[in-house]
RNA sequence: GCACCCGUAGCUCAGCUGGAUAGAGCGCUGCCCUCCGAAGGCAGAGGCCAGGGGUUCGAAUCCCUUCGGGUGCGCCA
């Protein structure tokens, strides 16, 4: 006993050998764990509106979703990735609008874009391709006529726009769920019924906000879901007064969707949504509590915003005039790899800053190079042993010392680590561990600096060496393991 | 006014399902480059973990509270 509640266990040097050799052994399943028990996961992230192009907004959101989805799946989980089409509201009627104009523009009228409509040129394309398919036939017919057929030509352009961009990333859904089929699949109304029979959905009036009260506050009966049943500060409106849905009415009834065929929901929003986190919550509970009144495990994992800077500077975006830096054009400047390993280089719910010089950056400070730079050094070390033409026996691991045997412990925790992300629902975990793991052994190289006789490769001694490579390659291979779970590729040499 | 997130070294951040002397990078100080890849390496200084209270054998970690930042706040999506 070493003070209370503690023992000390030590373990035998056999022990960490065993290890090694179960991390060559296992190679790409090493660290796999069945902490999951095979248990549906649905992982709900990305998201965005299907009205342009992804922005730097998204990309965050997108890569720790990923990154979470796949370290759920390493656990043991069965994850569903997928992506939820806001494609109903009044929004993609002002696309449709959007694109009509660029519909008459590609028909060759010239055309201002009006304030409220989207100006992004990316709609420049769609209008051509609708002008080539329907003529002049929509050119001055009333907008009942086209805007159905229009809405959903160019919220499917939009999507394919959108999964190109989340290509670019290496991110791929499994699910795309349409909002409008949602609605249309009778599934709100099936939902608010059964909320109703509840006494959890009812006809009434919200009490005036706290504090300053707005100027033209006025009591309007709508429907109300009782979300302060369930630990919201207020009911929340599922119908307006017209009897129209509200976006939440809709989000509502596809998480009730979604929990049909998963044990655990987690969405990821941008932490501009915070404040719609307990209402979904509470709803989620209502539909999905079973007799033991406890509902389906679900998380909302918040996300903050990205700040871009180029050399320190921030950059100027504005919304407005629709010059927001895209996806593409920062995958297509410092690569996926990069963009992929810095957004999970801080844990999701602290504020970022993304400096396009200092992410390609290859220095000490910047764990993506010096992870990457690892890995490429154990790559090296085999192609220099073969170079010298060594013959390497089997690895005899009784030969390493203590400091490479410290080595292993550190590569030992991968498991460990892999469990914590998963059950935190933390992907950042394993980018800062590849980052000490990296640390560890580019510490272990330069002890071969200092001294000579503790390099890896000893060209005059086959036996030492295969040991050492033996160790270097459980290294390498849990930095390989680690980048796949964040879907960054392992680079086999620095250019 | 209410809710949520945050407050750890001079700076940027890890650590938070409670456990042994609180970690990393930058910056700072001092050494080190005929040597497997020095696009560096080693060592050192630097912390009442915002303040206060509580739970516990034990708290940066859990609870309450104060202060200080950020965000959101009726039928927008």
């Amino acid at each position: 006993m070493a003070g209370p509640g503690f023992i000390n266990v030590r373990l035998t040097a056999d022990a960490w050998v065993e290890e090694l050799r179960a991390i060559l052994r296992d190679a790409g399943d090493y660290g796999r764990l069945t902490v999951g028990q095979g248990r549906r996961v649905n992982v709900e992230y990305v998201s965005a509106n299907p009205t342009g192009p992804m922005h730097m907004g998204h990309c965050r959101g997108a890569v720790v979703g990923d990154a979470l989805a796949s370290v759920l799946e390493y656990a043991g989980y069965a994850v569903t990735r997928e992506y939820y089409v806001n494609d109903a509201g009044s929004q993609v009627d002002t696309l449709a609008r959007s694109a009509h104009l660029r519909y008459r523009e590609a028909l060759g009228e010239t055309v201002t874009i009006p304030e409220g409509l989207y100006p992004g040129d990316y709609l420049v394309p769609i209008g051509r391709m609708l002008a080539k398919d329907y003529g002049d036939r929509y050119v001055t017919a009333p907008e009942a006529d086209w805007l159905e057929l229009f809405r959903t030509r160019t919220v499917a352009a939009m999507m394919d726009l959108i999964r190109a961009d989340l290509a670019l990333l290496g991110i791929h859904h499994d699910v795309f769920s349409s909002e409008a089929e949602v609605q249309a699949a009778g599934r709100v109304t099936a939902a608010l019924d059964r909320l109703r029979a509840d006494g959890l959905v009812y006809q009434g009036t919200l009490e005036p906000p706290k504090g300053e009260l707005p100027e033209d506050w006025e009591p309007v009966e709508m429907t109300l879901f009782r979300a302060t049943a369930f630990g919201d500060d207020s009911d929340r409106p599922v119908a307006k007064a017209d009897g129209s849905l509200t976006y939440f009415g809709t989000d509502l009834a596809y998480h009730a969707q979604k929990a049909e065929d998963a044990d655990e929901l987690i969405d990821i929003w941008g932490a501009d949504h915070a404040g719609t986190v307990k209402r979904i919550q509470a709803a989620v509970k209502a539909l999905t509590a079973g007799q033991d009144g406890i509902g389906k495990p679900f998380d909302v994992k918040l996300v903050q915003m990205v700040r871009l800077l180029r050399g320190g500077e921030p950059m100027k975006m504005s919304k407005r005039a629709g010059n927001f830096v895209t996806l593409a054009d920062v995958v297509n400047e410092v690569g996926k790899d990069v963009v992929r390993f810095t957004m999970l280089t801080r844990k999701a719910d602290a504020q970022m800053d993304f400096d396009f010089a200092k992410v390609v950056e290859a220095s000490k400070d910047n764990p993506v190079f010096y992870v990457q730079y690892a890995h490429a050094r154990i790559c090296s070390l085999h192609r220099k042993a073969v170079e010298a033409g060594m013959a390497l026996p089997q690895p005899d691991l009784s030969l390493l010392d203590a400091d490479e045997m410290a080595l292993v412990k550190l590569a030992a925790q991968f498991p460990r680590i892999v469990e914590g992300a998963a059950a935190n629902r933390e992907p950042h975990r394993i980018a800062f561990y590849l980052g000490d793991l990296a640390a560890a052994f580019h510490a272990g190289w330069n002890r071969g600096n200092d001294d000579p006789s503790r390099r890896f490769l000893m060209v005059n001694d086959a036996a030492i060496t295969a040991a050492r490579l033996a160790l270097a390659d459980s290294i390498g291979q849990i930095i390989r393991n680690g980048l796949a779970i964040m879907g960054v590729a392992a680079a086999e040499e620095m250019n």
